[in-house]
DNA sequence: GTTTTATTAGACAGAGCTGTCTAATCTTGA
DNA sequence: TCAAGATTAGACAGCTCTGTCTAATAAAAC
């Protein structure tokens, strides 16, 4: 057997581009809605070079998800780590994180949840790649409330998960940042909750 | 000036059908998938009965929206009415009347949260809808919390309201009825919490 | 009973969709 | 140098989409 050329799944700059502008598209309007037709005019490629790349559109949002999966794993690992070791300043890191996020002129919502509201059912590779998202999401909170003195973290860190969806969704939905704010108000207040008893 | 022939928005047999049609198949397979062909040859109507009644797709898609933020209201004013005067139970009656949309065999997320996913304009006038029936839902919350001594209501009921988003998106994310149940805690804990002080 | 309205089936336009194929060209590594 | 892989433009198939139009029929109103 010959040495495969470049396998799929290895980064190379047109594959690169072709996430980068894929996902660009795919925020801003939506999965089904984008076409790619669209992503390769915008990314000046030919349909070949997608079809050399991914086998299928489907394969390409798995992709574009899986990049801004590890993109925003990384993003709180390092704002975590630049926290310090206390863990009450690195919930609130976490949330100053988000804050980027919401008051970003291109926010538009979640591309995670999106994409599950699109693609609803849960067998599907999209939706599967948004729940390793979530998972992990909700496993970096945990690790982070461990550190206070609560009893069971993992409860805790799902309703402070569970904040955070809703202010992603309600940001959206009412164009209101402000709603990030309040998630972190009951984040804080159910956090003093589990510590004193 | 004749009279109007039956002016568009009334209520007709035809006309609920193919509300009803539309509403089961955009919630179970999502707005942009579904084609009007689906939804007709589904409703057993004729192309022009649709164009008879609803200007475009994205017009019925509204009036799907509106049909079940009118009836999702009633139910939550039933249950409230039902559940006596005691906020404590008033609002455990309105988690409890989630409870059933959650375990519910064909749920499949909230379908007002899926149209913002699919049209993340906040012109769009699906979005539009959806804002209306998510503001009067707060607005539901707000009016159910005034009951309970706490000192601001609004800021409370804004942020249970973010737990049952995050509930919602959660639950069909994972596939799992339970999240319900933490974001019941949360705020059982929040109220409590907004009471001591 | 007659006229208006509602509904039907189906063709149709015009566009868009994903994915395949070809044939030529560019790039790169042995 | 040369062979293999990567990329290109574009045509193409086959299907789906929304919305319009026609012509005929059914239902309802007056």
């Amino acid at each position: 057997m010959p040495d495969q050329p470049t396998p799929r799944g290895d980064s190379t700059p047109k594959r690169d581009h072709l996430i980068a502008t894929a996902s660009r598209l795919f925020y801003r309007d939506g999965y089904h809605v984008v076409g790619i037709d669209t992503i390769l005019a915008e990314a000046k490629l030919a349909k070949m070079t997608l079809y050399h790349h991914f086998a299928s559109k489907e394969e390409l949002i798995v992709a574009v998800l899986e990049q801004r999966s590890a993109r925003a794993n990384e993003k709180v690992q390092t704002v975590l780590s630049e926290a310090g070791p206390s863990p009450r300043k690195r919930l609130l890191a976490y949330f100053d994180r988000l804050e980027g996020l919401f008051s970003n002129k291109e926010f538009n919502g979640c591309a995670f949840i999106r994409a599950v509201a699109e693609y609803p059912d849960i067998q599907s590779p999209v939706h599967q790649a948004v729940i390793r998202h979530k998972q992990r999401d909700i496993d970096t909170l945990k690790e982070l409330l461990s550190g206070l003195d609560v009893a069971e973290p993992e409860p805790l860190a799902r309703q402070i998960a569970l904040l955070v969806e809703g202010a992603l969704v309600s940001a959206h939905t009412f164009g209101d940042a402000s709603r990030l704010a309040s998630a972190r108000d009951a984040a804080l207040a159910l956090v003093k909750a589990a510590q004193k008893t």
